[in-house]
DNA sequence: TAATCATCTGAACCTAACTTTAGGTAAAGG
DNA sequence: CCTTTACCTAAAGTTAGGTTCAGATGATTA
């Protein structure tokens, strides 16, 4: 019984991710792309597990998360049960990380808020002079 | 009937930041705060004013704005009511980008959340082995 | 008076994360 | 058979956002 495993070209999984084509290749230099086989001419093809990886790629770089932390943590994952504390405490940390980013996110937001309320009220009024006194003083 | 202005050295205000001595120096030099007076020996004192200008910067680097942008922004408040669109059209393209920036940090956190769970779970069992099977099928 | 601070300037330096360049290969279409 | 297309490598280049360095100044403390 034959598996028929269905791969993706480079050029395939840029367009899914948005990504260039030679980010993805410095992705893999970097060793982020574990696993990833090449075909008899030298060709990338990914794997729906290459995928996997670069979702969690993708969703580690949102986090803020730095190449080489990212590096790291896909280190671990192929060292095998002995690695799962560092990667358990590294998402643990994560979450308190991104959480912190969703508050001040939010701060961030708040201020331009009001600065888009600001701005309205001054565009009408063609001048800021009205709003910045209203808006300061009470 | 005097002014008393009530003026901060660079030292304390890196700290109020919590930013470099040099990072605040560098934003002077790209024209982000304007007004910034010095003294007869060339040290900078930084007014309210220019405490908030700090505030409003930190604000639009945390929208994830770039600096060039940021000193854009500068100018135009520097030029006046002719400026208020822009300004006006700029927080609206902000907000809407922090809104987005804020629904994929959820998306974020979510994963990580998930990740944090199994890895809970890993580490409970000592492996990867039998959360691996029950998280992927079903 | 001497030394220690905190500050200054201009210029060089640094790091992360890509991007660009140059030159080359393999398969498919006309 | 020729050309276009999609891919390859290694190495150099780029950009943003600072940081570091070298040498100088002025105010305070021992």
């Amino acid at each position: 019984m034959q598996e028929l495993a269905v791969t993706y070209s480079i050029g395939e999984v840029a367009e899914k991710f948005d990504l260039s084509i030679p980010t993805i290749r410095y992705y893999d230099k970097e060793g982020l792309i574990p696993n990833l086989q090449k075909n008899a001419a030298g060709v990338r093809r990914f794997s729906e597990d290459n995928i996997g990886t670069l979702k969690l790629i993708e969703c580690l770089k949102n986090a803020g998360m730095p190449i080489k932390d990212i590096k790291q943590f896909i280190q671990w994952t192929l060292m095998g049960d002995d690695t799962l504390d560092e990667r358990y405490q590294m998402f643990q940390e994560l979450r308190v990380s991104v959480q912190k980013q969703m508050k001040q996110m939010q701060e961030t937001l708040d201020t331009i808020n009001f600065k888009c309320a600001y701005y309205g009220k001054a565009t009408q009024d063609g001048t800021e002079k009205f709003v910045k006194d209203e808006m300061h003083l009470e």
